[in-house]
DNA sequence: ACCTGAACACCGTTCAAGT
DNA sequence: ACCTGAACACCGTTCAAGT
């Protein structure tokens, strides 16, 4: 054992593939999700998967490429939409899919809101809800404008109900929230104070989501008969 | 003017302030404007305003703090809308308004993405926008359900077009981005690749916005006319 | 190819202190 | 009250290796 050598006190290597590029993504997901995304540094990540930091970058070349990986990963995690049927029901069946991977995974939200995306990620999606209003009878600029407005409905609820499940977790931050609501004058603002109980009752509740979606595909029911 | 006293109680001009609340609050928006929420630095903001780091926490207890103060004083730049009228009308300036302070102050997007929002600000929009709701005719729980839906829509095009914004003003990013979805199968991808024109225009192009808009009160007109 | 500790240039924040 | 430099415990990442 002992040697003569100033012995650099080198902690025994796994030379074998110890982690591979898929059990750090999804690691690395689950972590988010549980602590958000800032919470994870690489030191921690590579300690939960038992592997040196460094080890790290032998599958990522920064860790902005990570939360890349992180987010195409929890992007695929949406099924497969279906490519026939009434166009309602696909454009419903496509956003209530998305809508439940944005819930499922909280931490894909913010990760949408930090990196742009590179254009590839959703593009089966894509195909299939343009592919949907097309065959509803959109022309070509306006089915293009009808996704892009759908989309932003699904980031939108994705974002704020985020941050409701977020708080709702968080008995303090919860208490905090109420408290300021609750300290409103009802002199100054009677309408948000007579509404509190339906604000409290509407935000990140099971149908808000659908409500608005509803709201959005009569719109264009509408449209598409003539009105 | 030396003395040999301990001086406790002498507080000569007391310390000059330096800065003020306002006036780290708005440099530190404008910092985030350019650069992103996340490249300004406690050390940075203050070598900005030409103090110590520390001074600083003087003003405020963490970085986070400073973040809600920052996010606090965009959302205040919005306008008072109006508070009479046809509700169509006063729903559109309210939601056109917060797009466009979205849009002025792309920080303001990442913050309300990272910070949840603790119930005060935005309470006169708040007030405004559910006032124009239950004018129009919704009952509470449905002008509650309107209002959260439509703050959906702003807040998901808000956060798509800050990232399409940014990525036009950089050329890297944006070559990139393109050879992307050019380099999309046009056997996978049909519906993707023969609308790639309109969706190049359509993505945070003037009218994008208030197309989804229009829908969308277009739907809530059919729905109060007992469509 | 895969893995690693040490080290570097940062960061937010605490501390003790100076006016 | 207001302001400050030094110091602490981090962070992502570079480096120079080790297998």
């Amino acid at each position: 054992m002992a040697t003569s050598e100033p012995a650099r006190t080198t902690r025994p290597r796994a030379s074998r593939k110890a982690v591979s590029h898929d059990v750090i993504v999804s690691t690395a997901l689950r972590m988010m999700d549980a602590a958000g995304p800032e919470a994870v540094t690489i030191r921690s990540l590579a300690e939960e998967l038992g592997v040196g930091a460094m080890t790290l970058y032998t599958y990522f070349r920064s860790k902005d490429e990570l939360y890349d990986a992180v987010r195409d990963h929890a992007l695929g995690l949406q099924p497969v939409p279906p490519a026939e049927g009434d166009w309602e029901d696909r454009v419903r069946a496509i956003l209530t899919g998305l809508h439940r991977v944005l819930i499922e995974h909280p931490s894909l939200m913010q990760l949408l809101a930090r990196r742009p995306l590179a254009g590839h990620e959703p593009a089966e999606i894509t195909e299939a809800h343009l592919r949907a209003l097309r065959d509803a009878g959109f022309d070509p600029p306006t089915a293009a404008r009808v996704h892009i407005a759908l989309i932003y409905y699904l980031l939108g609820s994705g974002m704020w109900e985020r941050q409701r499940i977020a708080e709702s977790a968080d008995p303090e931050e919860r208490r905090q929230f109420r408290a300021t609501v609750e300290a409103l004058s009802a002199r100054d603002y009677p309408t948000v104070v007579a509404l509190a109980p339906e604000l409290a009752h509407t935000v990140a509740h099971p149908g808000q989501f659908e409500f608005g979606l509803d709201l959005m595909i009569a719109a264009l029911r509408q449209r598409l008969a003539g009105g």
